[in-house]
Order: structure tokens, then sequence, then C-alpha cells
DNA sequence: TACGTTTCCGGCAACGATTGCGTAATTTTA
DNA sequence: TAAAATTACGCAATCGTTGCCGGAAACGTA
């Protein structure tokens, strides 16, 4: 590989010292200016930069932040990802992104990885097979800073952005009671996250505020998160067919709402009779058929919110101990009946 | 703060030296077997893992690749990024992804973020902005692995991988003229991408294998690769309703195919006499309307693929100079003429 | 002139891990 | 039994950079 210049070469060059060179490069009062022209010219010349490996080492700090989401290639979280980047970039870090691909294993190993691999902070957004926390845990306590986002937890004292989940399934639901839909089903994520318990809580509260009785036949949990196809089909086939005919849902997260359509398309009589509204962040949602309903969260605003307030946390000259959970409204759009 | 273990810690509670322990954690045979013991349970006891930063400034090697993607918002790029991932964890690499959202500043920007941030080497696909590929040679020249996949350029001798977009392009023509389509437009990306020429090739050769005069008004770039929705309206409007009337339409990438189909839809007459065949790795491709034919790439063994020839140049002993040029086949799914 | 202040810079050590070389202690060989 | 070989470990340098301490020279003040 080729030798990157050095500011040892540098000060050999210049017949001054390392340390006089490295003050002269980082424009320190203590250098005159005829020294700092000569050393900042002569790096000019030979393409210097500085090593950012040698600088970390020193500094203990890497200038770098950890990502953790299920998958980049969800629509919410590559545009959650584009929020953090814009932040990170502007601060000057670097951000590297892992997957859990929602598998407990991959999070702890992402984790370990990222904490190993000295970054300065994790972003992280929980996997949904993740019921303990202790590998998180251990790592805030040994002062890592952490930030939570989307699917956040209650166990760490920290600071956490995530969308108001309750109002938007609480305003989904009653916008479907409010348009005569009696038998409104819930096709919920898997149980364990944050985001599935305060959007079912957003519509059990809708129900009752508009006296409705709840059936809990009408509510079905994904536990694989949308991974699983068969898991899904069985609990629309529960609500399409079975005891319950639901004739409309509030539907957790894109990857089920698109298994849904699939099936509905398969089953175009079905189709008519079911009005949808599901949380996507899908930049295709308007071209897909069946036509429906959805809530769209503020992605790129909620990356951009944990980058700063992770950048926040790493920055702070002092322990921090007082912490916020900002809560960003959910857009929710309204496009029709499938009857229509 | 953070404070990790380390050998001297280990070396100090053991009274022994840190060469001892180093030399016993990296199971050399110069340390007997009962030190050994001692040091390992010892490290485990304390949790100690050695710091990457220290070993990557000692043998500087950062065991990281560097990715550099136009959009990880992007079905085939987040797949791409997929398989990257899966063959550079086993092999030991992490991964940082950086994104130029096709713009030349941002991929020389990342670029010189990547290697001055000591990866070990980059894969690139191009951001379809650049033509000049100076900050890409230079690295290279200096002797930086650099592989790149997809969006690849002639210019720099190295392994490469792409789909074969002649082949593709060539048969899903060739298909639309069998299908008895007359006027087949060609709405292509950026000219200055290496998979817009290959596709317009196998476009133009499959017109001539079928004695088709070529008519040039039937082709239109988006030299914004689909980020400037009105670049692509204009060129839309040109096939649609101009002077020539295509009857089919052979699209380069899924977000023109996008964008294509929404103006379709806010036009159903027209969208009914125009069969469309889109380059498209979306993963809703089967429930977008209108609907269309594909071709899908091998996104996932792209990046795999990719990934195995960077770590092969990473990874040899001695310089290589003999690349090869993969082309990957893309799958071409053929749904029904709009008309059906 | 004598003494205190700045200004400007060099030297040392350290961040954490690795490794070539040296060497004492032990074992093997002649 | 002496010499040679082997075993097991320590020392110190190194990767590139920076913080701290100290000190010479130049300058200012009484």
């Amino acid at each position: 590989m080729f030798q990157a210049a050095t500011i040892k070469q540098i000060a050999e060059a210049l017949a001054v010292s390392p340390s006089t060179v490295s003050r002269a490069l980082r424009n320190s009062h203590e250098i005159s200016a005829k020294t700092k022209k000569r050393v900042l010219e002569y790096a000019q010349k030979i393409n210097y930069h500085s090593n950012p490996i040698a600088v970390s080492l020193r500094n203990r700090r890497s200038n770098s932040i950890g990502v953790l989401v299920a998958d980049v290639a969800n629509s919410f979280f590559s545009q959650t990802i584009n929020g953090i980047e814009s932040i990170a970039y502007e601060a000057g870090y670097h951000v590297i992104i892992t997957q859990s691909h929602d598998s407990y294993e991959r999070e702890v190993i992402n984790v370990g990885h990222l904490a190993n691999r000295s970054v300065d902070g994790i972003l992280i957004s929980m996997s949904s097979h993740t019921t303990d926390y202790k590998h998180i845990v251990q790592l805030h306590e040994r002062g890592l800073p952490i930030v939570f986002f989307d699917r956040i937890i209650d166990e760490i004292q920290t600071f956490k952005v995530t969308t108001d989940n309750f109002k938007s399934a609480f305003e989904a639901t009653a916008l479907l009671i409010e348009k005569g839909f009696k038998k409104i089903g819930h096709l919920a994520n898997a149980p364990q996250l944050s985001i599935t318990v305060e959007r079912l809580q957003g519509y059990l509260s809708a129900l009752a505020a508009h006296h409705i009785e709840f059936d809990e036949r009408l509510v079905k949990y994904c536990h694989e998160g949308g991974r699983n196809q068969l898991e899904i089909e069985e609990a629309l086939n529960h609500f399409l067919s079975g005891a319950i005919e639901a004739d409309a849902l509030l539907i957790a997260s894109d990857r089920l709402s698109t298994v849904t359509m699939r099936i509905l398309n398969n089953n175009p009589d079905r189709a008519k009779t079911l009005t949808i509204i599901g949380f996507s962040n899908s930049d295709v949602i308007d071209l897909l058929s069946p036509r429906i309903s959805f809530i769209r969260q503020s992605a790129f605003e909620m990356g951009q919110i944990a980058a700063q307030m992770l950048i926040k946390l790493i920055e702070s000259k002092y322990p921090v101990y007082e912490f916020e959970t900002r809560l960003l409204d959910g857009e929710l759009h309204w496009r029709g009946n499938s009857k229509d």
C-alpha cells in the first residue's frame, strides 16, 4: 500500500519537531505565523491528511456513530438513515450502519461490534425478537451514549424519539369508526415492540372513546414482524373468513400491509369489502393496489432528531441526567373506501 | 466514561508483561500452556476485547470496507448492500456505507472520507453525475483496492461486476418486437453511466437484429436519473403525445418506472395503449399499478460477488494484475400487455 | 541593568497492541 | 559434564498524533 504522509515527515523536512507541526496544522496560537505558513504549505504540497485512526487512539474518540436498524431495505429505515446522515455529516461524524434483520442474535453481535469498534455512540431501533436487553444495558452502564428511535424501550434512561403511535393509531381507528365501519381489526407487529403496544393502545382507546366493545378476536399479532408470509396469511384468513369478519383493518407496518395487499389481490371479492389503513412510508404507496389509506411517519426528521440527541450526549462535558422522549406526529392520509 | 479493558491491565493483574499477554491471547507457541490459561481466563473474566483502533494503527489495516452507493433507499442498492454485508461479515470485515445521492461532490467527499478513514478497500457504484474520475484514479494509483459494481467505469483496471445489461435490454426489446410492438421507446438513465450505455446498445441491437430502423426520437435520457420529476415528465410527454407515439417503452430504472406509472395513472386512456418493461428490483412490483413487465437484477448476488472480489484484492499478498468483469444475468418477467 | 512576561518551540510520554530481539532458565545432546 | 538447543518470557520500539512541561529567546517595565 501507498505510504501516507505523516507529521513526522513534515517535521523532518522542515527541521522542526512533530509537536510544532501538529500545532501549526491545528492553528495553535503558540506557533508563529511564519512557521505555520511553512508547515501548511509543505503539508499541502505532499498532500498530508491526518490519520484518523491515530487521532482516534490518541483522543479516545472515533468521530463515528453506529446505527442499528432492522433492515436498510425498509423505506422507513432508509429514510431515517438519510436523516441521521444529514446531521452526522454536518457535525463531522461518520455513520456505520448495521442491520439486525430482526434477529436477537444479530442485534447482540452488531451492538457488540459497534461498541468494540469504538464508535462514540449508538442509535438503536430494537429488533422485534429482542426481549432481553442485557447487551444494551451493559454498554449503557459502561457509559456508552445510546439513543433509541422508533422501537424504543423503557429499561434504559436516555433520549428517545419515536412517532406518537398512540395518537396515530387512535386517529386512524376513530376515522374508521366515524366512516361507519363496525368491525375494525388490528393486524399488529411483534407484541414486545414499543410501537406495537402504543398502536394497540391507540386502537383500543379509540374504540372505548366511541363506546365500542372490544372483541379480542379483532387483534392479531405477527410475531415474526412480517418476515413470515404464512403467519400473516393465517392472521388474515382469520380476519377475512373466520368467525369474525372485519370490514376494516388497521395494519401496523409496511411489510404487513404489502403482504395483505397481495392476499387481497388474489381474493378480489373480499378486497372490495375491506378497507385498510396501514402504517407506511413506502414512496410508491400511491401506486399500490388495492388502494389503501395510510399513516406516514416523519422518518427523515426522526433520524435527524435522534442524531442530534446522540451528538448532544456524546459532546456533553458533564453527565446528562435529564432525558426527553420526543414524539413525532404521523400524517394520516385518507384515500377512500375500497368500495369507492 | 466508557473505559474498556486493556492488555496492560491484564498484565498488571497477573504480574506478567504486556507482550506475554498479547502473545497468550493470540495463542503464540512461545507461551506456556499454564500462562495462556491464566491469561485467557482473566481476559474472559474482565470481558476483554482488543481495541480495534489500536490494532488498526499498529497493523495499518482497519478490517473495514467502504461502500459507496447512490442511495440506500433504492431497493436495488439495499439488496446489494445485504449481499455485501453477508460476505464481509463472514470474512471479519466491517462495512461502512455512504451515499452519494447521485451527486459528484458528495461522491468525491465520501470517497475521500472513506480512504482517509483508512478502510482497507472500497466498493463503488458511480454517481450518475460523475464524469471526472480523478478522485478515484488517484486513490487507485496509491494502491487502495477498489471494486466497481453495477455502475462501473472503463478508466480503472480492476475487478468489476454488473448485470449483463446489454443482454437484458436486448431480450426485453426483442420480446416487445416479437409481441408485435412497433414503436418501442427507451427511457434511459444519465448517459454517462455504464449501465445506460449498455442498455441502450442492447436496445439498438435488438432493433437491428429485427431489421427495424432506429428513430432517434425514440430514446430519451434522464440526466438527473429520476431525481427530477419534471425531466421525466417532459420525456414522457414526448413519448405519449409528441410527434412520436410509442406503443411500448423500455425503462432503465425503478425510479423512472415509478414516475412513469404515476403519470400514466393520471392519464388512464393512454395507459391502456402503452406497454412497459422496466428494470426494477422493487419488492412490491407485483402490487404496482399500472401493471408492468420488468427485468430483475441479481442484486444480492452482485453484492456478494463484489465483496468477494474486494476481499480477494485486499488479502492478496502480491499485486494483482489480472482482473475480471463479471456479468450477471437479469431475469425478464413478462406480465402481459397493458391491454390485457 | 535587572527582573518579570510573552512568544515560540522542543522533548517526553502516552493512547493500546504488536513484534524483533535478547536472555535467563531449563532441557537435550554429545 | 560441558555445550548446545529449546522454552518462556521481558524490553523496547513502533504505528501517528497530541497534551503537558519546560525552557530559550525576545520583549517590556521599573
